[in-house]
DNA sequence: CATCTAAATTGACCGTGGTCAATATTGGAG
DNA sequence: CTCCAATATTGACCACGGTCAATTTAGATG
């Protein structure tokens, strides 16, 4: 017989996110230390590894979270209808993205997906990411010869690229808001 | 006054960058351990991060000079008239860069430059293959109505792309080579 | 309620990257 | 050659992520 979840392991999980949620909030993602968490959740170091794979399966988890929260703004807005509205659209989210060197790092591991095959938290905004621009895509005056989807695609190889050289000290002169224009601009009406 | 760089110093370099490379190739990137190259160099672990700001420093620095041999390999060949010849011209660099996830990561977060500011020598190859497809597009019959130079930013943005979907459980059905060919197609030759 | 098993928790322990005050070596000046 | 200061080296030590055998607890069953 397979025993149901313990009340107490969602007590623990929540203690233990709240208590990593409240570190971040004083100091920072890159300053989280796991032994702070379980000191402040008051648990041992050993159940925090029980929940949670390591400590990138928590981050993944958080900022997940986090995307996913901008990401519901986005959504609400509607359809942008030009290249600067659309990277306007888009800026909130690279502001979060770009808050700290670190977050970046984890969210690029975790863009595509684990090395072990399954798809995390933030593997899944990327993918409500790329719907979501598939979306703003169907009836706008952009170019027609390949599929939105692929237009999608390209919309967030080019945000990762902008935002790589905003951490870049040969390119962070330029404006990161104009840089994805330039490039959205270049892949969205290409005028060939 | 200011004395010049000892012998030794370039000695116990070499000897740390040699057992490096030998453990490297014995183990793969990954499995590469300060401590083993230290014993293998005869030095104390000290004299490690006495030559190198981290582990991270000089994984720059081998997988840089990796690069950069590619890159001499593809800077030989004419420049390629076609997408697809494109494509091909940049397999083995791009083979290199995915022989393991680590090594793919390590490059990503070098290839805009440390966040200390300085330029690494992953960051310069980044340079340096950004010169070398400008150079490609030069003459060639693809779009014009963009500058060579961020055509080729562009070309990097894809290749980071395709690279990144490999590694992605979603995404690694489509040959790596195939989905380049659509990204650079779409990039470089718009039918809009 | 008492019993029992699967699940959760514990914390001592380990591996490995990185630090730093103490020590040894180099090589130029006198 | 001797002396000396700049430079290189050392290794004990720390920080921190992660492991696992032992222990405790939840909650189903009779």
């Amino acid at each position: 017989m397979v025993k149901a979840v313990q009340q107490r392991t969602l007590k623990t999980r929540a203690k233990l996110l709240d208590a990593a949620q409240a570190v971040i909030s004083e100091s920072g993602y890159e300053a989280m230390r796991v032994e702070e968490v379980v000191l402040r959740a008051g648990v041992a170091k050993g159940t925090f590894f029980a929940h949670f794979k390591d400590k990138d399966a928590l981050m993944d988890q958080l900022i997940g979270a986090e995307i996913d929260r901008y990401l519901d703004g986005i959504e609400a807005l509607p359809a942008p209808k030009t290249i600067s509205e659309m990277s306007e659209a888009m800026m909130p989210l690279i502001t979060f993205m770009t808050c700290e060197r670190y977050v970046f790092d984890v969210i690029l591991r975790h863009s595509g997906a684990a090395a072990n095959a399954d798809i995390g938290p933030i593997a899944m905004t990327f993918g409500r990411h790329a719907e979501v621009v598939t979306k703003w895509l169907w009836d706008q005056p952009f170019r027609k010869d390949i599929p939105a989807e692929l237009q999608a695609e390209g919309v967030q190889a080019f945000m990762v690229q902008a935002i790589s050289l905003m951490f870049c000290s040969l390119h962070n002169s330029i404006a990161p808001h104009e840089r994805l224009e330039t490039y959205l601009t270049a892949w969205l009406m290409p005028a060939t």
